[in-house]
DNA sequence: TTGAAAGCGCTACCAG
DNA sequence: CTGGTAGCGCTTTCAA
């Protein structure tokens, strides 16, 4: 009698012994079920599930020199907004039948360089990055590497393969504009220290440069941080002292508008009369405070599934039409701002 | 001369070759570098670096029976909380050599069982699940898959492997004995309807039962919620209109916690004054807020590294001394209750 | 529509 | 310490 376990030690040649077919078959079976005969295959699959037989996809990866895995570069999971790409990412490849392998580089671009590498060795059949990765030695090597690879969450001017994005610096201008087409005249931006930040704060004091008011008074936050939100409190706290106050303050991240806001609170300050907050991201708490957060709303899903598609169409098709996406951003005028 | 992505077909036989070794040497170079000469390692090492070779890691699971790779199964990444927990299984998986497979449930049973079957079939040297699965064929195919299992976020009775984590229940009564110890007498509930806030409402009923004070009134929100924060303020609403008025509510987690400030806010309840706010996870946004949030701390992410770390005992070592570990909880006094 | 057989690139055992 | 080599379980021609 067969134990209990067997199940994990089963091959195909079992269920092509049982079936009494190949081993050949039993692969079409799994792979391509419209090739084999309507009996044939009724019959294999039959005894794959009265066996609880799984093939083993390892396997299948080395022969098929396929993974179906694609694997995601990503800061920190702990920050929603990335949390919410690697759904879209996640949802779309499960949906599809792959899987997702994540990494995390802690904003270390050692780490990244080792995650890569790792990912390359699993021979994962794409690759999805978060910003444009500086390094040299790695974008030659991924270059190299010749597979699908997707860039996100910037709009640089030379992909090493395909992109999906938005530009942080255009964002970073529209709202700067935003707020001085609201009438606010000392700007202030807080912001991580991260690249992406760098180019939101990049294009905010280059749009208030070209309105002709005074340059925007700026507290830069070190990635990674503990809290965001307490960052966001204590940015705000430093940025009161400066003479004359700013008027309206310009966050890089919604956590961070949101210490602002809590911070103005409880000092009493009215938002937006006395200081007008803006952030980035319109996760969903942005709607639900009080005052509502006005904000930039990037679809940080959308980016994730958007990834997963041309990655799946690139693998899948060899070639892809489109090879940059330029997923935009709005601005969402609430209360804060 | 060799093209410029050489590398990616690049094999064992080809450094052995270059080395004039044995392949069998060139894997021990990899994987067991402290038996082979220093001289052939610093040689093997120079040639595999210059000729950009990296071992091919699904080949070597082929061969070793090994995967190097974990597979988590959480509900949702969007959830902050299991966000955290992924990142403390990352950072100890990573540190380690090993890799993470990553996928979501959407709390769906069926997408459960799907995900599950397809990391057994990968051949993942570990699993780590989120919760316990009452779905009792998943639990038999899982038992006879014998690889390392950890369950977390729950403390039940008859783990399929390990366990890590705390007893929602036991929470949910030490947040009913806080809020009766601080003199509330009329108290709610708003929670989830996934089974950890189903097993931290019954501890709470419990709780409120034994100290003899009137039964709780319950908002119960469907998961997955679009935004906890929103549906936290509109289960308070709804707690609102209950006659006695609710003079405390305890939140499932955080998030609606914060929901339910908002909206006191928003109608000029003072907290805790008119009504106490207790939430559940200890997110950084429960400090930051104002009035900042009492909660009850639960080590997101030490559930995480406990998992991994116990997964990689029993994966390396083949046996492990402790199979369940409490992590108990604590309830973090703050303003709100 | 099916089968036979040649690998996929590596690990691990055994000999030396 | 090193080499030879038999697989790991599957996919994929090529022929039948």
């Amino acid at each position: 009698m067969p134990s209990p376990d067997d199940d994990a030690k089963l091959k195909m040649e079992d269920i092509a012994r049982e079936a009494g077919v190949s081993i050949a078959t039993v692969s079409r079976v799994f792979n391509r079920p419209g090739v084999v005969h309507p009996d044939t295959l009724a019959r294999v699959k039959e005894i794959a599930s009265r066996l609880r037989y799984t093939p083993n996809l390892t396997a299948g990866s080395l022969a098929g020199n396929r993974s179906r895995i694609i694997a995601a570069v990503i800061p920190t999971i702990t920050n929603s907004i990335f949390s919410e790409t690697i759904d879209g990412l996640s949802t779309v490849l499960t949906g599809r039948g792959y899987q997702l392998l994540l990494g995390q580089t802690s904003y270390r671009d050692d780490q990244q360089a080792a995650l890569i590498e790792t990912f390359l060795g699993r021979r994962v059949d794409g690759l999805v990055l978060t910003g444009i990765t500086r390094d040299r030695k790695v974008r030659t090597r991924l270059k190299s590497a010749r597979i699908p690879i997707v860039e996100t969450w910037e709009f640089g001017a030379n992909p090493i393969d395909m992109l999906v994005g938005f530009s942080n610096e255009k964002a970073g201008a529209a709202a700067a504009d935003y707020l001085i087409g609201r009438g606010y005249a000392r700007l202030g931006f807080i912001g991580g220290s991260d690249q992406r930040s760098g180019a939101r704060l990049e294009g905010f004091c280059h749009a208030v440069a070209a309105a002709g008011i005074a340059p925007c008074r700026i507290v830069r936050i070190p990635s990674p941080s503990p809290s965001s939100v307490m960052a966001g409190s204590q940015a705000i706290a430093q940025l009161l002292h400066e003479r004359p106050k700013p008027d309206a303050v310009f966050c890089s991240n919604d956590m961070i508008a949101l210490g602002a806001l809590v911070e103005c609170q409880r000092r009493g300050l009215n938002v937006p009369r006395q200081l007008a907050v803006m952030g980035f991201s319109d996760l969903p708490i942005a709607k639900a405070v009080a005052p509502s957060l006005t904000t930039v709303q990037v679809g940080a899903m959308d980016i994730g599934s958007q990834a997963a598609t041309m990655l799946l169409e690139k693998i899948e098709k060899g070639h892809i039409a489109c090879k940059r996406v330029d997923l935009g951003f709005s601005i969402v005028a609430r209360e804060s701002a």
